[in-house]
DNA sequence: GGGACCCCATGCGTATTCTCATCATCGAAG
DNA sequence: CTTCGATGATGAGAATACGCATGGGGTCCC
């Protein structure tokens, strides 16, 4: 299994990556929280250990900065700020696990475990789904209501990158980073043509509409009402 | 929060000040390293963003030049020279972080936050609340009362400001320039307009106002009492 | 060389915003 | 308490910006 931890204490970092190394995981050690959010975002990692408390980006600001941008990998918080507030904040924020230090090791190995077998049902997650649309990320179909509809590469990323945030307003600078991986704007309507285009498969055909478009911001793929 | 970005291709600033400003920030472009001078030394910014090679003074330089006459703002260099050296050179000019083109927009977006001084938590935390009345800045939704109220983008952005000024009296020019980018007096009475329309679908329909009018100033959104 | 796919330019329809004129309200002064 | 000027509220129409659809041409790969 894939981990990583964040965690400024030397001493500590070291301890918890040799121990996880032991018990047979690939671990890996971070110390700074912006360095953490960027890798974690473009590495798939199958838990990450994130101390509260860190340089460059605190661990409950990095967590919840991995949550909005949906990234879904389960994270433990390890910390020695351990009142039972910290905790729901630590949930709020996205963690999924809480542990206090001082910790037996053997303690956090459980939990790591725990939550890396959860992935068992993320790994199944190849399949995302959005009222009666889902798109499965194995086979690379879509189907709508049990019917099939073909797209084309673009198109699939496109509603990959919109399903992935169901619910949330995804902006047109998010979608061409993310979808053409433009770091500029073009200047032309890119996103709106394809939008248009995977309108006319997924919802044209359908009674109700899942794709709407926030004028002004981007688009956002939800479940009517 | 307040940014400034100082970058002399078009592109890429518009890019920058697009995806700030879609992130909730108010941000502002400037091409030339002696302007930028002269604006950061006048203008209270959260976060400067500074390309490396400008027209008129370079950015290693811009940036000494304020350290030299007090100023501290955070600075984040953002340029194609990526050399360990020249982040050194880039951290020991006054520069706070060095992001290296081409970047992706997110990483951009993460350090601003974790630089400005409020940390993260503000612009990650999706939604604002006054009273029964919140704001989802994720979903681009507003509720009351659990009953959904749908806002044009202008009423958006205007209770949204706002919002993250509770208790507080936004003036209008405030609002002119956060909400419009107007820097000047439009001697229109736009903003009237905006808020009674905002009012109409805010607080009209429920017993309580949370909008007040202070004569002469502005406006300020606050629970009764 | 042919096909699939993708990007761009264009024109159109509409949602949204602004302007302007009018009306209401407030507060100070008489 | 009334009046008057200043300030704010509101509604309707005009102006605008925005997003959508569509076809053509370019490019890449088979």
């Amino acid at each position: 299994m894939r981990i990583l931890i964040i965690e400024d204490d030397r001493r500590t970092s070291e301890y918890v990556v040799k121990g996880l190394s032991e018990a047979g995981h690939l671990a890996e050690a971070l110390a700074d929280g912006r360095d953490a959010l960027v890798h974690a975002t473009h590495t798939p990692y199958d838990v990450l250990v994130v101390d509260r408390m860190l340089p460059g980006l605190d661990g409950l600001s990095l967590v919840r900065a991995l949550r909005a941008s949906g990234v879904q990998t389960p994270a433990i918080f390890l910390t020695s700020i351990g009142g039972v507030d910290d905790r729901v904040d630590g949930l709020e924020a996205g963690g999924d696990d809480y542990l206090v230090k001082p910790f037996a090791f053997s303690e956090l190995l459980a939990r790591v475990n725990a939550l890396g077998r959860r992935p068992a049902v993320q790994a199944e997650k190849t399949v995302l789904r959005v009222a009666d649309l889902e798109l499965d990320m194995a086979r690379r179909t879509v189907k709508r209501g049990g019917q099939k509809i073909d797209l084309q590469p673009r198109e699939f990323t496109l509603l990959e990158v919109l399903m992935r945030n169901e619910g949330r307003v995804v902006t047109r600078t998010m979608l061409l980073e993310r979808v053409w991986d433009f770091h500029f704007d073009p200047k032309t309507s890119v996103v709106e043509t394809h939008i248009s285009r995977l309108r006319a498969k997924i919802d044209k055909p359908f009674e109700v509409a899942l794709l709407h478009t926030v004028r002004s911001t981007g688009y956002s793929i939800h479940a009517p009402l």
